[in-house]
DNA sequence: GTCTATAAACGGATAGAC
DNA sequence: GTCTATCCGTTTATAGAC
C-alpha cells in the first residue's frame, strides 16, 4: 500500500536510503499495535517491520510500554488544541448556545483533520485512537484530552437544555463511543453477510455519514414510551 | 451444545465442594479473556483463577485457542435462536412492517436476556461479545449469528423505506457498533472527567437508555445540510 | 483420568563489542 | 550511537508418573 521510502521527513538525512530508524520504529509500531493490539505485538515484530535491530527499539525508547505511550503522545499531541475549533465557533455565536449539529460536526471534522496530520499512516491513526478506548489496562491518554472532552460536554449540555444533565452525559458516552468504534474500523459488517456498506474501505466517508445519526440520537426525546 | 456428558462425568456429579474443573476453567477463562483480552491472558492465570493445575486446561480443551473458541460457542450457542423474538413480533404484525422502536428494542432486550442466561458471569458476558467485535484476527463468530443480523437488517430496511438501503445498512453498522461498545463496557467516561453517568457500574441500565438514542439516530433524515 | 515436571520456544531487556 | 549476542523470566504444550 505505502512505499517504504519516505524522503520528505524533516530537514535531515542526505544520504540514507531510508528515514530515521526512530521514525521507522514509530510508524511500524503504530501500525502493528493498531492492527494486532498491544499484547499481541512483540518487540521483535516491530523490529523486523521497521528493519532495525531489536536493541534499537530499547535504545530510542526505553521499553515497550514507553514506546506505546510515545505513540499515543505523538498522535494526540499532533493537534492537542483541537478544541480551538470549538472556541472559534462559540466566539462567533456570541452568547447563544451552539446547535447539536455544530458541536458534533466540529468534533468529527477535528478528528478527520487530525487523522490527516503528519503521521505516515494517517488512515491507521483512527484505529489507534479507537483502540485506546478498548484496550484494557492502558491509560496512556494525556490529560489535555480529558479537558477537550469536558469542553464538548458543557457545549452539549447548553445545546440540550430540555434533557437532564446526566442524560446528556450518557448520550455523549454513546456519541464518543460510536465515533471511536468507527475509527477503530473493525469490520463488523461481516456479520451482516455480503451487504457491506458502499465504502467499507473508506472510514472517512463513514465518519461523515455518522453526523445525521448522532445528531438524531442526541436530539431524541428522553423517553420513547 | 454441551450434549456430551456434562453432568455424568464418572457419576460423581454431586459431592465435590466445587463444580467440575471444566466448568471452573470455562468461567475463569471467560472472565479473564473478557477483562484482559486474549493475548494478555495466560493459561497460568486461568489455571490459578480456576484452581486447577495447568495441564488440566490442555486436557479438557486442546489448546488456548480452542478454549477461546469453546467459550464463544458456549456463550453464543446458549441462545442461538434469539431472532425468535423478532419472528414472533413479525407474525403478530401480520404484513405490516415493524417500527424501528420495536426492532431496536427487541435486539437490545434479547441481548439483555442472553446476558442473564446460564453462564455464571452473566454480567461479564456482554463484555465478551463486545470484545468479539474488536479483537483482531479471531473470527470465532458462528454463522448463525450472521443470519440473525441479516434478519434485523431486512426488518430495518422495511421500517425505513424513505432511506436508501445502503444508508440503512450504514446506520445498522452504527447501531450494532454502539451496542457492542456499551457491552464492551470500557469506561470511556473517564475521559469526561469526574462526571460519570449515574450508573457507571450498571451496563444494563446503560443499554436501556441506549434505546431512544438509537431510535433517534436510525430515524434521522438522510441529510442534515 | 489427573497432575507434576519438563520441554521448547518466545517474551522483553541488556551488556558489551564496534 | 549502533548492533550482536545473551540473559532470564514467561509462554504454551506435553511426557510420563500416579
Amino acid at each position: 500500500m505505502q512505499s517504504d521510502d519516505d524522503i520528505e521527513k524533516g530537514g535531515r538525512s542526505a544520504g540514507r536510503p531510508r528515514g530515521d530508524a526512530k521514525e521507522r520504529i514509530f510508524d511500524a509500531a503504530e501500525k502493528l499495535f493498531t492492527e494486532q493490539g498491544y499484547a499481541a505485538t512483540s518487540m521483535r515484530m516491530i523490529a523486523q517491520a521497521a528493519s532495525v535491530p531489536l536493541a534499537s527499539i530499547n535504545y530510542h525508547f526505553k521499553s515497550k510500554r514507553d514506546l506505546m505511550e510515545a505513540i499515543y503522545r505523538r498522535v494526540l499531541g499532533a493537534d492537542g488544541r483541537r478544541s480551538d475549533y470549538l472556541d472559534k465557533l462559540e466566539r462567533e455565536a456570541g452568547g447563544t448556545p451552539l446547535t447539536v449539529l455544530q458541536i458534533v460536526q466540529t468534533f468529527i471534522e477535528s478528528i478527520l483533520r487530525l487523522s490527516r496530520k503528519d503521521t505516515v499512516s494517517g488512515a491507521v491513526f483512527k484505529q489507534l485512537i479507537g483502540r485506546a478506548y478498548f484496550e484494557p489496562g492502558d491509560d496512556c491518554i494525556p490529560a489535555e484530552y480529558v479537558q477537550i472532552m469536558d469542553r464538548y460536554r458543557v457545549a452539549l449540555q447548553r445545546a440540550l437544555p430540555e434533557l437532564p444533565e446526566d442524560e446528556v452525559v450518557r448520550r455523549m458516552y454513546f456519541f464518543v463511543g460510536i465515533v471511536a468504534y468507527v475509527m477503530a474500523g473493525r469490520d463488523v459488517m461481516q456479520l451482516l453477510g455480503h451487504c457491506a456498506p458502499a465504502s467499507p474501505k473508506d472510514p472517512e466517508s463513514l465518519l461523515r455519514s455518522l453526523l445525521p445519526f448522532i445528531v438524531g440520537g442526541m436530539q431524541a426525546p428522553a423517553s420513547v414510551a
